[in-house]
DNA sequence: CGGAAATCCGACGAAAACGATCGGGATTGG
DNA sequence: CCAATCCCGATCGTTTTCGTCGGATTTCCG
C-alpha cells in the first residue's frame, strides 16, 4: 500500500503556499525550487485548482495562491484532488463484488478501513501542519457491520 | 491511494481458510473456486506461507492451512506479506528526503499517518472478521512531532 | 512401482499506472 | 509589443500490476 509521488508533491506545494500566503501569488518556478519537477508540478497544481484548493492569477506577475482558510484545507482534500478518492478495493465502492462468494465478509473490512483512514486524513488541516501541532485526536469511528 | 488486488485476494483466501480451519488442508483449486485466478492466487499463498501465516502440505491430498490462532493473524500481517510494508512516502522511511527543503515539515504528516494506519490494520484479526465483531476501537495514537 | 494430485518456482507477457517532458496556446503586466 | 506566466493536450519511457505458462518436486494411494 503506497501513495504516488503526486500526493507527496501536492502536500509539499500546499504547505509552501500556506507559508507564503501573505506574500501574493507564487509562480510555479518558485514553488518548484525545492527540487520538484516543474512541469509535472504544473499538472498537480491544475488538479488542486480544479479541486478548489488554490486559485491562480494568469499573466505576468501571476502565480498560485491558497484559496481558503488554512483550517479548512485538509490533507484528505489535497490527496483526493491529486490522487482521486481513497479506494482500497472495488469491493468497497462497487456493489456486485466477489462474484460467487455468497457472503463476502471481507467487504466490511474494506469499508471499515476506508472510513477510518478517511477520517484520519480529514483530521489534519494545513493549519495543523504549519503549527506543528499534534493532529486530530478523534477516536476511531465505532463500527457496526452493515446488514445487507 | 489504493490497494492492489493482491491484498484483496489474500484477505479473501485467508478468511476462507479460517472458515475451513477444522476441515484439513484446502487445495488451491478449492480456494480459488470463489472466482479468483488460480495460478495468480498460488503466488499469493506462497507469500503468505513465507510470511508464516499459512502452512502447506505437499503432494496428493495436500493443501493450505491457517498456521496460527485466528486472533494472532491481523489484516496488517496479511497485507504486509502480500504487498510489502506500508510506505506512504519515501520521505517517511528514508532519511535524506526533500533535498533542498531545509525544514521538511510534511515528513511529520507521513510518519503520523503511517503509524496510525498501521495501528488500524493491526487492530483487526481474522477472529474479528469471522465473528463480524466491531473491530478494535483503540484511540488514535497521540502525536508529538519529533525533534530532528 | 507408477500415476495422479498437489505444491513450488522462475520466467514471460500484456496492460495499466507512474513520472515526467514537450510544444503550443491564452492571458496579463509593464 | 514582449516577456512572464498559467493552461492544456499529447507523448513517452519505465515500472508495477496482474496474470499465464511450463516444468520440477513431493506425496498419497492402489
Amino acid at each position: 500500500m503506497k501513495l504516488s509521488t503526486r500526493g507527496q508533491y501536492a502536500l509539499h506545494a500546499m504547505v509552501f503556499l500556506a507559508q507564503k500566503a501573505q506574500e501574493g501569488p507564487q509562480p510555479l518556478r518558485t514553488i518548484a525550487e525545492a527540487g520538484l519537477p516543474e512541469q509535472y508540478l504544473e499538472q498537480l497544481l491544475g488538479a488542486l485548482r480544479r479541486g478548489g484548493l488554490v486559485t491562480t492569477i494568469r499573466g505576468a506577475a501571476g502565480g498560485y495562491q491558497i484559496a481558503r482558510p488554512l483550517e479548512e484545507i485538509t490533507v484528505a482534500s489535497i490527496l483526493e484532488s491529486t490522487e482521486g478518492p481513497l479506494n482500497l478495493s472495488e469491493c468497497a465502492t462497487d456493489q456486485a463484488c466477489c462474484p460467487k462468494s455468497s457472503a463476502c465478509i471481507t467487504r466490511d473490512v474494506w469499508l471499515y478501513l476506508t472510513d477510518n483512514i478517511n477520517s484520519l486524513l480529514q483530521g489534519i488541516t494545513l493549519q495543523d501542519v504549519l503549527h506543528n501541532k499534534p493532529y486530530g485526536v478523534k477516536e476511531h469511528q465505532s463500527y457496526e457491520p452493515r446488514l445487507s
